[in-house]
DNA sequence: CGCATATCCTGACTGC
DNA sequence: TGCAGTCAGGATATGC
C-alpha cells in the first residue's frame, strides 16, 4: 500500500544514491508485469542513460533521465524498490537496473499490481491514463479548503471513497484517508456533499498534516510488510496510526473513550471512531 | 457524467 | 499439521 508518504520516502532515499549514475544493464524477471513499451523497448530507452533527478507525482516514482525520458514506476499494492546487489534474480523481482559503478536497484512486486513505463520527459504515459487527470496533492501549495470543497460539493458518494480518487486527493490511499478523516473528526460514510464548510476546512488541513507526518516517520509498514525501505527496513508511522488497522482498539484521541470500528465502503475497509467522528 | 461493482494477483491469515 | 477459503487494495473497466 505505498501511498504518497511511502513513495516520497523512497524518492528521498534514492535521490542521493542514484543521481548521476549511468544505467549499464537492465534485467527482467520471468513473470509478466505491466510494462510500457514492453521489456525490449524499456531496456532500449534506459541503457546508457544517467539518472539526473529522482521525482514523484502522487504515488508515482519518476526517475528523470539524461536522455530526455522519464522512467515512471507505480508500486501498486505490494511493490518495493530494493537493493539486492549482484545476486541471482530474486522471487517477484521484475526489473533490475545495474549501474556502471556496480550499484543495482530492483523493482519487486509480489502481487504485480505495479507498473513500469518509460516516456518522454513530462509526457503522460500512455499506459497510465489516470496520471493525466491527477489533481493537486494535499501537501502542495494551492491545496485549500476551496479546492477540496469544489471537488466534494454536490457529490453523493461517501467522502472516504472520494478521497481515494487521485483527482480529489492525489497521493492518498486507504491508510491516509482513514487517518485524515479521523483527525478531521468526520465519519468516512458521510456523503461528500453534506460536509459543512468548517468540516471541509478541517479535512483539507488534516490531509496535508497526515501526509506530512507520514513522510516524517518514513511511511507505514504494516504487518504484511508490503512496504519496505530500499535496504529492507521498515517505516515507523504504523506505530502512530490512530484508526487504520485498529478495529476493536481504543480511539487514540485524547479523552475519547470510543472503540475503533471497521466498515466496508466501496470495496475498501474504512476505520473510524464512532464517538468522535461525526 | 456519477456512482457502484468487478477485476487483476498472491502472501498472510482463519477455521476446520 | 494441512488444506481450503477469505482477505487485503490501486487503478481501471464495465454496467446502470
Amino acid at each position: 500500500m505505498p501511498e504518497l508518504p511511502e513513495v516520497e520516502t523512497i524518492r528521498r532515499l534514492l535521490g542521493p544514491q542514484l543521481t548521476g549514475k549511468r544505467i549499464a544493464a537492465v534485467r527482467f524477471g520471468a513473470k509478466r508485469v505491466t510494462m510500457h513499451p514492453g521489456p525490449a523497448g524499456v531496456r532500449r530507452q534506459l541503457l546508457g542513460a544517467a539518472i539526473s533527478k529522482m521525482g514523484r507525482r502522487g504515488k508515482y516514482l519518476v526517475f528523470r533521465l539524461s536522455n530526455g525520458r522519464d522512467l515512471v514506476l507505480h508500486l501498486g499494492m505490494s511493490g518495493q524498490v530494493r537493493r539486492f546487489g549482484n545476486v541471482p534474480m530474486q522471487p517477484h523481482e521484475h526489473m533490475r537496473l545495474e549501474f556502471s559503478d556496480g550499484e543495482t536497484i530492483s523493482f519487486v512486486d509480489a502481487r504485480r499490481f505495479g507498473r513500469v513505463c518509460v516516456t518522454d520527459v513530462g509526457a503522460v504515459p500512455r499506459a497510465i491514463r489516470g496520471m493525466a487527470r491527477m489533481g493537486l496533492e494535499p501537501v502542495e501549495k494551492g491545496y485549500s479548503a476551496a479546492y477540496l470543497g469544489e471537488r466534494l460539493s454536490g457529490r453523493r458518494a461517501r467522502v472516504k471513497t472520494l478521497l481515494l480518487d487521485q483527482r480529489v486527493a492525489c497521493g492518498v490511499g486507504n491508510i491516509y484517508s482513514d487517518e485524515a478523516l479521523h483527525r478531521a473528526r468526520i465519519r468516512p460514510d458521510r456523503r461528500a456533499g453534506s460536509l459543512k464548510s468548517p468540516e471541509v476546512s478541517r479535512l483539507a488541513a488534516a490531509l496535508g498534516d497526515v501526509l506530512t507526518d507520514g513522510i516524517r516517520w518514513c511511511g507505514t509498514t504494516m504487518r504484511d510488510g508490503g512496504y519496505r525501505l530500499v535496504d529492507g527496513g521498515a517505516g515507523s508511522f504504523q506505530d502512530r496510526l490512530r484508526v487504520y488497522g485498529r478495529e476493536g482498539e481504543r480511539c487514540r484521541r485524547r479523552g475519547c473513550k470510543g472503540v475503533v470500528r471497521r466498515q466496508r465502503l466501496g470495496g475498501r475497509s474504512a476505520h473510524f471512531c464512532p464517538v468522535c467522528q461525526r
